[in-house]
DNA sequence: CAGACTCGTCAACACTTGTTCACTAAAAAA
DNA sequence: TTTTTTAGTGAACAAGTGTTGACGAGTCTG
């Protein structure tokens, strides 16, 4: 009888262990607790590799921690830019979007499970990382809506705000639908058509903005 | 030279243990890591007291985390009924609400990133219990809007969907608040610009909102 | 005043944590 | 092939963890 592991994960091949001690922290993360309560002797643990071994690969847990960071957010920029230059936003197009964004979410449940619970408990550097990604996100929407001919009377600022109001509430969604457990298909349905029709009264209120009047 | 405590919170009075190691784990919180991560030890090390002191009052640390999550939310409820018994609300309410919930923010900010952090990252038990906490607000808010005349053409789902938008984007907003350093004033402000632009943009909308169309 | 009870202390336990160092099997480079 | 580098193991450490039980000082109650 061979050697097991308590988890499923068997023992990585040699020079497989940094991505089994990605995978392994991951997994726990959705499974167990936020990334910033999980120790690196669980992690080798659920990779099935000595505590020692993860000093090969990462100087601590923080330096695994900011990895997953990357990766996370690095596979979600590339799917924005795809979606970025589809078409001109109008009121039509924003179901899909939202559809196309939480199969997204839903397809890489771990990572953005793993963000989740950074964004707000994690340690300052990794909050501000995260913060600094959503600001991002936020940038490109206001740039994006800078160029529609409706929306020329709006000041930058304003647009600004607007995005930020936008990606709020699709944070906020986002988390209430990673609540939701996986096979829960109609409760995802629901936050969807929620969704869909919150950004459609965010876009009537959008219409109706003017920027000249006594707004600083 | 008598003993000290390395913190500066002094020894408590026989009877006041109780309050000591509340007010202990609050202090770690907005100076150290989220509740989920606090040890009991240092807990009670912060308070100024033996570690086994502390079954004296709870039985673990999950009953200390409710109890402070009781608290944290009682007042604000308190304070919210305060608010919502006022004057019908209309376009020019919206910045006063805004500037006494925010003041009320800054006054209980640890309450607030106990909360805050939890959230995302506590125990199922403590998310669930916040998360019906947030969801209370919805609906009471909802209930609101339904009295007033100009939304009598909104079905309650939709009054659901709408106190939902503002709810997440407060959340949202109250938590970059958080994010701040407590003397940044200029921030502080910033941001309560923001919310109010944000506020009067879905007012615009919800103004616009009609719920025969082709909404389920 | 005597007894009971409340609420804190102290010592000890079994266990988990991060990190070190020396060692070796396997792969890469010479 | 021989040599060197890489990537894993295993034992050991000091420190911190939750929880136990017996004990005693202070306070309340009779």
């Amino acid at each position: 009888m061979t050697k097991e592991t308590t988890s499923r994960s068997r023992k990585p091949k040699r020079g497989q262990t940094r991505e089994a001690l990605m995978a392994a922290a991951l997994d726990l993360v959705v499974k167990k607790a936020p990334f910033s309560a999980l120790s690196l002797r669980e992690v080798t643990k659920k990779a099935g590799v000595v505590p020692t071994a993860f000093y090969r690969h990462f100087p601590d847990m923080s330096a695994l921690g900011l990895t997953l960071l990357d990766e996370s957010f690095r596979t979600l920029r590339q799917m924005m830019r795809q979606v970025r230059q589809q078409e001109l936003p109008n009121e039509r197009m924003l179901r899909g979007s939202m559809e196309t964004y939480f199969n997204y979410v839903r397809d890489n449940r771990a990572h953005f499970l793993f963000v989740a619970k950074e964004l707000a408990g994690g340690t300052p550097t990794m909050r501000n990382a995260i913060r600094r990604e959503i600001r991002m996100f936020t940038n490109e929407l206001a740039m994006d809506m800078a160029r529609f001919p409706f929306l020329n009377h709006v000041n930058a600022e304003d647009l600004q705000m607007m995005a930020g109001l936008v990606v709020n509430n699709v944070t906020a969604l986002t988390q209430e639908m990673l609540e939701l457990e996986e096979i829960d298909e109609t409760g995802q349905q629901e936050v969807l058509i929620t969704a869909e029709k919150q950004l459609r009264l965010i876009y009537f209120g959008v219409g109706m903005w003017r920027s000249d009047k006594s707004n600083a």
